[in-house]
DNA sequence: ATAAATACTACTAAATAGATAGGATATGTA
DNA sequence: TACATATCCTATCTATTTAGTAGTATTTAT
């Protein structure tokens, strides 16, 4: 399962690029009303997003986010890796966040070449996925 | 991630099978040892294996585990299931373990279709592999 | 100046993960 | 029948993660 917290980053970034228009930006107060995302939590999560370079924000009147990478830039596991850390199902086959197991030698662990084809068709279809396809057509 | 206890419920099963003779079962202590896990959650594992009708259990000397159905009737599914709940990641994509979210309307979710996909994928390369399919070669 | 937005720090409650402890119960064998 | 040895069961514990909330500081357009 993905945390609550992912989906609701995924959510907020996929309003932003539906809402972006001229050089508005997009209020955390709006998205919270409008996808119904509790605002503090929502403050916390976009924070994140710009520190992780997703998003560029600014502040007093006016104030709001923007993405500050294209839309179509943007992949599902990138959103999901900083939220949520990693895709992979065991710590020792993830790409972005490997760890050795503590019980089992890599080398005859029964398990691992499973989990690696999991991980692969996982991102076979997240990486496939961006914020630009997940907006609304127009 | 799936969890270590997820995760010491294939190793030992995968054990059970590839040590498996005759009529003698199993016990615990001989897998807690070989595979390196701690004997006393071990055992909370192999019973919820069978109250699930994975395993069958032998008390008092000489007692042990077997598997109730042949290892290659075991998927990794079933058991990840089990032990875990659900493979999705989201609740409103769960075969078995369907939950609705709460903020969103799931006819307009942007996001389900993705995630079903990702479902689908996985569900491809679990179901496929087997208790049997992780034990040595004879 | 002021209103309104983000930035930041700190805290909290509940659930889950990963176990451990100790005694009850069943069973094969001397 | 006693005993050693295995599973069964209930209770408990600690640390981490999840999902937030509260309050204040700072920035900025008007």
């Amino acid at each position: 399962m993905i945390s609550n917290k992912c989906k609701y980053a995924i959510r907020a970034l996929v309003h932003i690029a539906n809402n972006e228009q001229d050089d508005k930006a997009v209020m955390t107060s709006e998205i919270a009303r409008e996808q119904q995302i509790p605002r503090k939590f929502l403050e916390i999560i976009l924070r994140e997003l710009r520190n992780n370079r997703l998003l560029e924000s600014k502040r007093g009147k006016d104030g709001g986010f923007r993405l500050l990478r294209a839309a179509e830039d943007i992949s599902l596991t990138e959103v999901m890796r900083i939220i949520d850390g990693p895709i992979a199902m065991l710590p020792c086959v993830s790409l972005n966040y490997y760890r050795k197991c503590d019980e089992c030698e890599e080398e005859s662990c029964e398990i691992k070449a499973v989990f690696e084809q999991v991980r692969d068709r996982t991102l076979d279809v997240l990486n496939s996925q961006t914020i630009k396809s997940l907006t609304l057509p127009r």
